[in-house]
DNA sequence: GTCTATACTAGGATAGAC
DNA sequence: GTCTATCCTAGTATAGAC
């Protein structure tokens, strides 16, 4: 192995970055430490990523597209059925937040990091959860609901309510309600 | 001991250090800065506060007693309706997140700028919402519903989500909805 | 005595040079 | 990889104004 290929270097550069991240916090994190951690020189990390920004940038983006990803294979199995999916985002997002270091998804941990608007970082978390939110509005739409939008609305904050309780209690927190809630929710809005 | 030369002064140095934290976050902000903004001598305000750690413990602390004043005020009118105390909790936040500068709630925050537990800034937030919580469930445990906790796990919940959410989306987001949904999880719980 | 203002230490940050 | 440049941070100490 005289030399890796450069995508995988940029990967495993963003492991390091993001596991440190996700312990720390961002702005915790210094470049030095993530050099160090991945213990590699540091041309290296500059060339991949020639600021702490961009660096950030493309963590932040992963993480979204992994929430992304998270929310399309638990709708997927569900086509048809708009109201379990609501239910299934719920559940999957629940579940990821109460498992892993569960020190509070990252990209709303963003806006406390990065209050800024025009900084980058933000603008990756406030991107993502327009797309979010309008996604939550479409399906709400395909149910029987007569108030999609109060719907979208609720299930959006169950979902905000999971994630935020998971990182201030953990798993023995409310977090762990959430899916009995959104299921109930759910009906409810659909008997009406 | 007994110098008081200029009463007030510690007050107003947290006036100045609350609306920095809350525009800009807190570790963006640095004593200079305040120091600036406030206009004066390098030494009154380390006289105050001996460090950043405790200038960040007073402003927690003050953020904390103005959230348990905010709650108090919502549900001393309704002694005797544990229900309706419930929603109005919920009402009190909503209104506040959504109308003031609206940055988020900067107790929540803390867990995404402090992530290290043992941090004097996180146990501030940790004990503020375990206190939270218990207050919860104390007035759960007063009104008729059959699983009190499943009812005060879902206020939390929504509680969460509507500070988290008017911080992502501000007035126009979910939190708008917030005190319908509570008022109809209460009666739901009732009826059961 | 009480304040402002400034100089200073010591360390850590990003970033670039070699 | 190492070494350096530049800046910013917290915090202390000193000088001088009122």
């Amino acid at each position: 192995m005289a030399r890796q290929p450069a995508a995988g270097v940029r990967a495993h550069i963003l492991d390091t970055a993001a596991g440190l991240f996700d312990t720390h916090g961002i702005r915790a994190v210094g470049m030095q430490q993530i050099i160090d951690t991945y213990g590699c020189g540091k041309n290296l990390l500059y060339r991949e990523f020639p600021s702490k920004d961009e660096l950030v940038v493309a963590y932040l983006e992963r993480c979204r597209q992994d929430s992304i990803k998270t929310v399309e294979k638990a709708i997927e199995p569900l086509a048809g059925d708009p109201g379990g999916q609501l239910v299934a985002i719920i559940r999957a997002n629940a579940e990821k937040a109460s498992c892993s270091g569960a020190r509070g998804c990252p990209l709303r941990s963003t806006y406390a990091e990065f209050p800024d608007p025009d900084h980058p970082a933000h603008r990756v978390a406030a991107e993502h959860f327009a797309d979010l939110r309008a996604q939550l509005q479409e399906i709400a739409e395909q149910t029987a609901a007569t108030d999609p939008t109060a719907l979208a609305n609720r299930i959006m904050l169950i979902l905000d309510g999971a994630h935020t309780n998971a990182a201030t209690f953990g798993p023995a927190g409310a977090t762990s309600a959430a899916v009995d809630f959104a299921e109930e929710v759910v009906a409810s809005a659909l008997r009406a």
